[in-house]
DNA sequence: TGCACCTCTGAATAGCTGTTCATATGTTAA
DNA sequence: TTAACATATGAACAGCTATTCAGAGGTGCA
């Protein structure tokens, strides 16, 4: 006997389980606009190039055609990549001339990508074949 | 007076304006393989619904019809996110007769996760308007 | 057994995304 | 000024992805 209920959620009948810990979970999710900026930021870092390119800049600022010569882009790529990530605010350009160099800008994103690249050190700890690069 | 060389990478000759650099930060770039789970981890949480399920799972198990009523998915949908983060070992699932309770089961995701809701809020009252640049 | 229930799955579709190509903008040097 | 250069941009196309719908397991209860 798994006892259910009916709750109402967003004037929506909906068939739940344990009804008091749905509301207390769904009480404490983060607002929609505070989620979506969140996912957001994952999703830039859930493309290759486009963590290749944020990892290369963890030492410091990169010019467009070293980020290019770095992770194996064409130019074009690597400025509609890094033009996505500038709106975001996770990169930031300095202006030299004809250069544009790109520098990390994000406090948060940084610590992600140390986050990321500590385990994978872990993972390559653990499987020493796969070699640290191509 | 930009000097700039010309470097072989991958047999193609690439300019590039700081050559020794560019080749510190391609050597300390981590392998296609390590570069390409990393980004499928974070590919996975750049979806809202995705991430809403996650966040719902950092206090503990629930089942599949209380995930939908906590994120506002139809269980169809929900089962099909569940299977894409059961496939990349990110959730687990217990069964209980006809009941599956799924939860969090890879400890960096759960890093990642708590990281980023640290995080929410924060960037809205360091930047309270986004969007003017671009 | 029959039936309601919970979850899972496959197919299909609509929407998004990342790349390339061509070209524009702005800069430096001759 | 002209020419080479560094980057930025727009359009378009191919590939991927997430959702829905319909239905298929399995499970528990009468």
């Amino acid at each position: 006997m798994n006892s259910y209920s009916e709750v109402q959620i967003d004037g929506c009948t909906v068939r739940v389980v344990d009804a008091p810990r749905v509301e207390s979970v769904r009480s404490r999710m983060p607002g929609q606009e505070d989620l979506a900026d969140t996912a957001e930021v994952f999703g830039l870092l859930g493309d290759p190039n486009r963590l290749r390119l944020l990892l290369a800049l963890l030492d410091g600022e990169l010019c467009v055609c070293d980020l290019a010569a770095v992770t194996g882009q064409s130019e074009s790529a690597v400025s509609h990549a890094l033009r996505l990530l500038r709106a975001h605010r996770v990169v930031a350009v300095r202006r030299a001339g004809r250069m544009a160099y790109y520098r990390l800008e994000d406090a948060h994103v940084r610590m992600l990508l140390d986050l990321a690249i500590a385990h994978t050190g872990h993972t390559q700890a653990i499987h020493p074949e796969r070699g640290g690069n191509d």
